[in-house]
DNA sequence: TCGAAAAGCCAAAGCGCTTTGGAATACTCT
DNA sequence: AGAGTATTCCAAAGCGCTTTGGCTTTTCGA
């Protein structure tokens, strides 16, 4: 069924069918609804296709997923897309993915871009002065960044989670508690996120006439061995910090395994954070000793943006607005006061 | 730049330019040439809207993506699609992801067949006669199926790992160790991958004269507290399990801390081995106690998926081929004689 | 040398929708 | 009643590509 055979069948032109059906003014009541209830009984679908070469939209916000062998999709993205998806289902938003060389996504974004393949854009673990941003800036396409840029002479949209606070918050507590030598495992710190983190620490301790030894603060990508290698390097050295700063749930996995194997206990020889993006399937009150986290929902996040996106697509957004969400900072059983 | 223009510019007809870009016999090579170096030159890319509109071909692959707010996406989904992602990047395929109601997938699947919106789809976790494998056969869309069904009266094309003989090898491997209490903490049992690997078990117990007790299997969702509450539950029994075999590491991590938590130690009072999907931020050597596993990497799987799909829509593969892969079964410190 | 077959190219008709520029009818106001 | 303004609808022109059917020109065998 086209909308040359519903025109036909109901004695209209196309283009009246098609304004009925589009909401345009132009077109009578009555005849309106003539055409909606035609429509809805045989079941008439506009083709998409035929509807995005004739106006360019596509109905579907895209990312632009980098790959290559070497090149790890971060889990999080999992959880992310839940958020994302849901959302998009209940607004008939399709995703597409476009796998890109990770050392060359320009050409796929402006394929994408010259291509309308699709109405928007976000993209996601920005680092400062991120080549994306300045790109799909000029290219034009609406978009939202998930995450903080840098370094830029001008203005974009986005959602970020205020890591400064954050970790300014969790660096605060572990202080007041006595801590002195803290450290900070950290997540690639060519990511802005990360800056961030390391920044709200330092802060922190700054205003207690602490420091962050340059020794104290790894940046590594976020798997469970690594957590394991930095803590451990840490904890074996001549004045090992007494409390660690994690970025994420599963380098923590790491870090207790590291503790146990050196014969040390949480919260007793060292006390521990970590951010929390909510796992459905890794939660921090299960870990060994239940572990205080900074949490955010990751998958709240995904939601968002796909909200943001769909308004800006029909307009209902626009400019550079920016969007910070606090964290919680969630108190458990990994932190006491320093030892002796 | 479009076809039009391109053509004008070298006084052809767009029949010509069109053929002797896609390689139709009836055009010179001579002028063929010619053309593909102003293409070439001037960056011609064919519209692909108004080429999906004339062949109804979108050069995407589809995923109907199960949401809700009740509905995690399995994280293992994210490094499948790694994989696919790095053969899609390579091919130019894109992967477009449809959000559905997680109880009405098949509106879904109606819409982007109807609409033309891909050109393959592939499907993941099959049930034994999963309703989607039905539809989208008839629908007559190329696809591949991702695991495997059962009891359906045709086939169809699929790509699986050997779940039954790796469970089988596990069980086997633990039998002959001595042990006579085994348990199975496995996913969910209403898809075929839990029932596969649960057949492989029994299978190789009963080859010893062994079975499988109904309280020591239990079916849950992948999660690290499931894996832990599995095991508590097993090992505070009055006949414990004196090895295990375990799902996912997500579950096994759980598991280990079940046994910390006893008082018990693997692999003197517990053998476990785990499947491994092979996440890289994950790794099973490098648990408290090196994890014993059945190994095989999913996102291999993602990559042969796209080939394969990327073969079927170009009409080089036909047919109802399955391929199952082989898994290895690779021992390290986990499993050890059963005790006393 | 002639006729048939093959090679090489083109004009035009879709694909199914949106949108422009009118045309026709109905309504308002002097 | 007639001019002016809304209202309601339509024909046709795109959007940019593929593909059908046909027209010339070459090539080749007898």
């Amino acid at each position: 069924m086209n909308l040359k055979q519903l025109s036909h069948m109901l004695s209209l032109s196309q283009t009246t069918v098609s304004r009925a059906l589009n909401g345009y003014p132009e077109v009578s009541e009555e005849t309106r609804r003539r055409v909606m209830d035609a429509a809805k009984r045989h079941g008439y679908r506009p083709n998409p296709s035929a509807r995005r070469l004739a106006t360019g939209k596509s109905g579907m916000i895209g990312y632009v997923l980098p790959t290559g062998t070497a090149v790890d999709i971060d889990p999080h993205f999992v959880e992310f897309l839940s958020g994302l998806g849901d959302y998009a289902r209940s607004h008939d938003l399709d995703l597409v993915l476009s796998p890109a060389d990770a050392d060359d996504q320009e050409t796929t974004y402006r394929r994408i871009v010259a291509n309308r393949q699709v109405d928007a854009v976000y993209i996601s673990s920005p680092r400062p002065a991120d080549r994306r941003l300045a790109l799909v800036n000029t290219l034009g396409i609406p978009f939202i960044v998930h995450g903080r840029s840098e370094g830029f002479d001008f203005d974009y949209p986005y959602l970020d989670i205020d890591n400064e606070g954050a970790f300014h918050e969790a660096a605060r507590l572990l202080v007041q508690l006595g801590h002195k030598r803290l450290a900070l495992i950290n997540g690639d710190d060519r990511e802005t996120f990360a800056i961030h983190r390391e920044r709200g620490m330092r802060r922190a301790l700054a205003a207690s006439g602490l420091t962050l030894g340059e020794r104290h603060v790894c940046s590594l990508t976020m798997t469970e061995e690594n957590g394991y290698r930095a803590a451990r390097r840490l904890l074996q050295e001549s004045e090992p910090p007494t409390a660690i700063v994690c970025s994420s749930l599963i380098m923590a996995l790491g870090v207790v395994r590291a503790v146990r194997d050196l014969g040390l206990t949480i919260p007793g020889d060292l006390s521990l954070v970590a951010h929390d993006d909510v796992f459905p399937w890794l939660r921090p009150e299960n870990f060994p000793v239940p572990l205080s986290t900074t949490r955010s929902s990751i998958r709240l996040a995904g939601a968002r943006i796909a909200e943001r996106l769909a308004a800006r697509i029909s307009g209902l957004e626009e400019g550079a607005r920016g969007e910070v969400w606090p964290v919680d900072l969630v108190v458990r059983g990994s932190v006491a006061g320093a030892p002796g």
